[in-house]
DNA sequence: TAGATTGTTAATCGATTAACAATC
DNA sequence: TAGATTGTTAATCGATTAACAATC
C-alpha cells in the first residue's frame, strides 16, 4: 500500500494532537469528535479530519475518534513509541539544561552522553551525566547506537559538530546553535533557533501595538 | 501610507535574513544580490526579492542590496533596534539557562528579573540575577516596564503565569512550557515547544530511514 | 430508524516560483 | 550604452475551509 507523502504542515501539527489527546486521556475521556477538538484546540474541524485521515481512517462515523487508540496511532507515526538515545554536544547553558530536563526522558528520549571541548567543564557531573571530551565522541558512538545528536555549541563549532555526529552514524540532528548546518541526504535536521523565535515575538510586539 | 499586512511566512524568514546579513557584514561584504543570497541561503531568488519588497524598495537595479542598510532596515522592522526588557518566570533548567545565556542580551534583550515559587531556589543567584518569589512579580512590574515575559514553568502553572504577566502589563509572551496559553487580543505569544520539535525530528528519522 | 459524525470532493485562500519589463 | 539586477505580474503549487454524501 503506497501512502501519499504527508504534508509538512500536518507533521508540525501532530505533536499538538498528541499533547491534546494525552491531556484528554489523563482527564478520563474516552472519545472525541473533530468538532470537539476544534473547539478545544482552535483548529478548523475539516482540517482535523483531513489531517487524521492522512494516516488512515481512525475515526468512526457517528462516534468520532477513540482517544487511546488515536493517541497510540499518532505515537507510532511520530516514532515516539520506541526509545531513542541522544548525545548532547556542548555543555553550556542550553546543553546542561537539556541534559537535566526530565521531560524528554519521560517521552522516551534518553540523553546518554554529554560532550564539550572546554577542559574546565569536562569531568563535571550534570544531572546523571559526566561531561566528556568531544575527542571521545567517535569512540563513544562506535560503542553504542545513538539516534539523535543535539548541537548546543556556539555557531562557530556547529558545522564541525554536525559532521562528527553524521560521521559517527547519527541520523537526526537537533540544532540549538544560532546558525544552519549542512548535512548529507538521509540525515534529518530540526532547528531550534531561539534568537529567531525571540525576534518574531519582537516583531509582533510592535505590530500589535500599532494596530490596537 | 497604508502598508499591506506582512505574510506570516515572510515574518518567520526575517530573522534568517538578519542572520545572513550580519555574517556578510562581519565578513566585510558591502553588497549582495538576490541570486547571491539565494545561493548562500538556499531560498528562491524570486522569493527573496518579494520578501524584501514587502517593506519597501531597499534594492537597486543592477546593483543589488546594500548589506548594512538592508540589515538596518530589517532590524528596525523586527523591532530589535530598541532595547527590550524581559522577566523569566520559572528558575528550573530552562529558566536558568535562558537567564545565563548571553546571546539575547547581545541582541538587546535584557533579562531583568527571574522568578520562582519554590522556596529552595528563591534567593539563589543565577548569572547576574537573584531568584525572586513570584508573589513579588506584580510589584516588580509596577516599578519598571517589561516588554517580554518568558514562561519557563511546568505546564500546570503556565496559564496562571501568563495571566499574571498580562495583568502586569507585559504584551509579549515567550512560552517554553509544554502547553498553549490563552491571552487577550493585543498580547503576542511565541511558543518554543521543545517536545514538539523533538517529535518532528523523530518523525523524520523514520521517514528518511524508510525512504533511503 | 434518526442523529451524529466521518471521509472526501470541490472551492478558496495564501505562498512560491517563473518570467520579464523597468531601470540603475 | 550594455550588463546586471530589481520590482512586479502571471502561473503554479500547496494548504485551508466549506459542503455534503456515506455510514456508523
Amino acid at each position: 500500500m503506497e501512502r501519499d507523502r504527508i504534508p509538512e504542515a500536518v507533521i508540525r501539527r501532530l505533536p499538538k494532537y498528541y499533547r491534546y489527546l494525552s491531556e484528554q486521556l489523563r482527564a478520563g475521556e474516552e472519545r472525541v469528535s473533530s468538532s470537539g477538538m476544534s473547539r478545544d484546540m482552535g483548529l478548523n474541524a475539516s482540517q482535523i479530519r483531513r489531517d487524521l485521515n492522512c494516516f488512515g481512517g481512525f475515526g468512526q462515523q457517528g462516534y468520532g475518534y477513540n482517544i487511546e487508540k488515536l493517541r497510540g496511532e499518532i505515537m507510532r507515526i511520530m516514532g515516539i513509541d520506541a526509545r531513542q538515545r541522544m548525545v548532547i554536544i556542548g555543555a553550556g547553558n542550553i546543553g546542561q539544561a537539556l541534559a537535566g530536563y526530565g521531560g524528554f526522558a519521560r517521552e522516551g528520549f534518553l540523553a546518554v552522553g554529554l560532550f564539550d571541548t572546554d577542559s574546565t567543564v569536562i569531568g563535571q557531573r550534570v544531572s546523571e551525566l559526566v561531561v566528556r571530551p568531544v575527542a571521545e565522541l567517535a569512540a563513544f558512538l562506535r560503542r553504542q547506537p545513538v539516534q539523535v545528536g543535539v548541537i548546543c555549541t556556539p555557531a562557530a563549532a556547529a558545522q564541525e559538530t554536525a559532521d562528527r555526529l553524521v560521521q559517527g552514524g547519527v541520523r537526526g540532528i537537533w540544532n540549538f546553535a544560532p546558525c544552519d548546518v549542512q548535512v548529507k541526504a538521509g540525515v534529518a535536521v530540526e532547528n531550534v533557533h531561539l534568537n529567531d523565535s525571540l525576534f518574531v515575538l519582537s516583531y509582533r510586539l510592535r505590530e500589535d501595538g500599532s494596530e490596537g
